[in-house]
DNA sequence: TGTTAGCACTCTATTATGGCGAGTGCTAAT
DNA sequence: ATTAGCACTCGCCATAATAGAGTGCTAACA
């Protein structure tokens, strides 16, 4: 991917963003004041979509991004410096008329977020009610699966199956079993997450076969367990052209309508902690939201792990969104109310 | 309105109930067993339409019912009997799968209320932190104007502005003043409903006239506040026809996240107490609602004021959904968990 | 060798057209 | 009072015609 083909991919990209119509190779030279013929962007707009990082809709249309597209203009802009939200005296004003205790009031916060982005956003905090690990086990049920159990404080059991990689012995697995028991006796759900497991995987001496399926499914199966969700704005989604039909509208509540699901969503990110988690379309891994992506913040407030998404299309304007979370994040990590 | 008016009005509502398409004579006679021609069904028509019950969505086009006609429906069935819920095996499943504490979760009754009914389901209860009434104070800004106060016991205050009857004196709306201050103070914002404003209204020795601009005041403006709002089930509404156009589900969707006015939609009805309260399209003053009703009920569970509703399209199925409604009242009220 | 102009072609979206069918209102007969 | 008959209305649907945007390819150009 040479530097010409990148200048185009993002610019079709920027277009899309605020047309969401197939862009031309004509109207691209035109809006971008580009020194090259259309001819020579069309021939590398076939380079970029064999490349895989455009499609068209159909023979004769302009080119849309794929998620392989935006996926790579996201990660190009991620290092980006963040510009602060354009609109910012309107969001201090926001917040201000919202008074003082946002971080007390998700539904608040939230509506705030869905406000400033037009995008549907979602809070994942810990419930008041908080739960802990009370006991795991994982029991072998043949050579080549188990169950893992875990107990909560609140009496709940929940079981997750396994299957079990070929040369895994029950002794081992047992090993292991006992391990994570002991060590994860206690705590709290919602300290759960990727940097207290991936600590443990350091330390784990036994055999590590099966220890990331097993986190992977901690992080899977228990993220959501213990959180509250709030979610606002969703009527912002139905402004984009891509839910023009009621189908996909429906499919879409259909889903949001499932608090675990979209909590796991939130909540499983790996890389939370450092920066921002982005995914796109598919990578959500939900049919409904294949149009979709979803920027996800992270972090601690008084000891709370709270979690701050802006669900929008996948032709999201991610920079803007990028930078207003970011932002936020900043504000209540430096004691924003 | 004689006897075969009124029965083809009903056979005209339950055959839109289920089709959803406007009623035609001859299908109508053909689907009842009428023991009338079409053409006398359509002179009855032309009769009903212009009483207002119904109405055609365009000439040679069937009749579909008007609110009014929905209404009429509506009053005559509800002093039927009404059944228990047709499918009782699977919701008394649901509720023991649900666990024995449905009360206490609201979010998980309301998920049962729109699995049975298919319709969009609504929970308000009072919430946690206890609201109550501190103190009330009517301001006279003008001969004809006044702002009515309120501070509760969070600090917070609301005013709503009143108009004056003609012929109220400044040294009435004093003493009325005066008397609700004196009478609602501490009184919880749970309790303030239609009784009690009533047994109060009974008691007052002063001038009328004012009072019962107050009392809806109170009734609209603080029923939302210290409610809950718990929903489930929007999607439900998407399937039906009405709303097939990506703009209305829009409005639709608008309306249901502004959770202070459906608060105020489920608490302000009257007839509260004594059974249900039904409101038809455009009685309750929504634009969005037009083509919805809206079925409510309340009772009280240790001492927590909880009211039901069950959101639906106009044509929805009003015999079920009240039956419903009105045996999960007598479930919870008789001791059900 | 990379770039560009030109051109034939493809495909969608939109508009116009002409039945089809369900349903009505009216009139005249029962 | 009821009903049969009939001309008429109107939305719905499929088909056809048209316009427009955009492409891929080829040949010429710097």
């Amino acid at each position: 991917m040479d530097k010409r083909k990148r200048l185009i991919l993002h610019a079709i990209i920027q277009d899309y963003i605020t047309s969401a119509e197939p862009v031309g190779s004509r109207s691209l030279v035109k809006r971008h004041q580009i020194d090259l013929s259309p001819a020579t962007i069309r021939n590398e707009m076939a380079d970029l979509e064999e490349m895989g990082y455009l499609k068209q809709p159909h023979t004769s249309a302009g080119r849309i991004p794929s998620p392989k597209g935006y996926r790579f203009y996201v990660n190009s802009i991620l290092g980006d410096p963040s510009p602060a939200p354009e609109d910012l005296a309107r969001v201090e004003e926001l917040i201000s008329a919202a008074g003082i205790s946002l971080s007390n009031n998700p539904r608040q916060l939230a509506r705030l977020m869905a406000s400033v982005t037009n995008y549907l956003s979602l809070i994942a905090e810990p419930s008041d009610t908080i739960q802990e690990i009370r006991h795991i086990n994982i029991i072998p049920l043949s050579a080549a699966s188990a169950i893992c159990l875990v107990v909560l404080s609140d009496g709940s059991v929940r079981h997750h199956s396994l299957s079990i990689p070929e040369g895994v012995t029950p002794r081992e697995i047992k090993a292991l079993s006992d391990f994570i028991d002991n060590r994860l006796q206690g705590v709290q759900l919602q300290h759960l997450d990727s940097r207290l497991l991936h600590s443990l995987k350091t330390e784990f001496a036994g055999n590590l076969r099966l220890i990331d399926d097993i986190f992977f499914l901690f992080q899977h199966a228990l993220a959501a367990a213990g959180q509250e969700l709030v979610m606002d704005g969703a009527t912002n989604l139905l402004k984009e052209p891509e839910f023009k039909n009621v189908e996909k509208v429906r499919e879409l509540f259909r889903t949001l309508e499932q608090d675990e699901q979209i909590l796991k969503l939130l909540v499983s990110g790996s890389s939370h902690l450092e920066d921002l988690d982005i995914k796109i379309g598919p990578e959500m891994g939900l049919e409904s939201f294949t149009d979709c992506s979803l920027v996800v913040a992270t972090f601690t407030l008084r000891d709370r792990k709270i979690t701050l998404g802006i669900l929008g299309p996948a032709r999201m304007h991610y920079a803007k969104t990028i930078g207003f979370i970011r932002w936020l994040r900043e504000y209540f990590s430096s004691g924003g109310s």
